[in-house]
DNA sequence: CGAATGTCAGCCTGACTGACATGG
DNA sequence: CCCATGTCAGTCGGGCTGACATTC
């Protein structure tokens, strides 16, 4: 808490897509830690959530899940153990593949990740964005996304 | 290690600053990793070093580096015990205010920095930027990050 | 005395690794 | 037999908190 004064310095100097982008994801960690702490869990989790409850059918397998989040199947078999705890995800089998299991989320867990996902686009809503409109902003960061992605 | 298939899910839908700016970042911390890698030291390490280097008269102290970096004084003593115990930071007291210790990187710790920093600009410089130039996107990084700095 | 600085011990989050069981 | 999936035990990095000594 607080907001760091200064400039952490990735490279130097004028350029620097990289520093900006570190920077600008350090200020948005603090926002999301922010927005996503009156629930009660952390935004390692909110992630989780969010991946199941955008997958078709909103239901992903953990290995999927680790795809997306970038993570090992292992790691996130504790976290799924913690959100299970919690009752915000269910694991189910799956009748085809007796290998695999579903995971969904729980009523409660929906409830939680819409109303995350309602305060990050109140967040954002209230940004004073210059005119022109997100629009430009959301094209820019897509071609940085794809740019950095196949690099 | 194998890039993420899909995208992680902040918001959803169409909107979505604060997704892109997550999936950017977790893309971007995925270069850093690589790119630091090789020098043997984290990117959380790398920022304390680059962050003494960028500061004025090449020293900082404790506190401020914590402040840059959003970290705490506790947790920035280890940082530098761990960087000390390497041979890239040294501290010195401060003559003027005996509570005070300024920290500078000692000749290796300096050679590390940039050559991290090296690393990171000519990655940066390898991108195909979609002619206007980098200009353009540093501009509408360094909008995004003021905006969310006093929202 | 109260505030600021740095350090240390203890803790905790959260992920990884590597072995394993099960099933395709 | 070999590959894929999920889980678990063990481990570790890395940062935090809270107490403390010192100096202003």
């Amino acid at each position: 808490m607080s907001d760091a004064p200064e400039w952490p310095g990735l490279p130097e100097g004028e350029a620097g897509l990289l520093t900006r982008i570190v920077r600008l994801n350090m200020l948005v960690t603090t926002v999301l830690d922010r927005l996503v702490e009156p629930y009660g869990l952390s935004v390692a989790d909110y992630l989780v959530l969010a991946t199941i409850r955008r997958s078709p059918d909103r239901r992903a397998s953990p290995v999927t899940v680790a795809g997306v989040l970038g993570r090992t199947t292992g790691g996130l078999s504790l976290a799924v153990d913690r959100l299970a705890a919690a009752g915000w995800v269910r694991r189910l089998p799956d009748p085809a593949d007796r290998r695999r299991i579903a995971l969904e989320l729980t009523a409660e867990g929906r409830d939680i990740a819409e109303s995350v996902n309602a305060s990050l686009h109140e967040w954002e809503a209230g940004l004073p964005l210059p005119a022109k409109g997100r629009g430009e902003y959301v094209r820019h960061l897509d071609e940085l996304i794809a740019l950095v992605e196949d690099a």
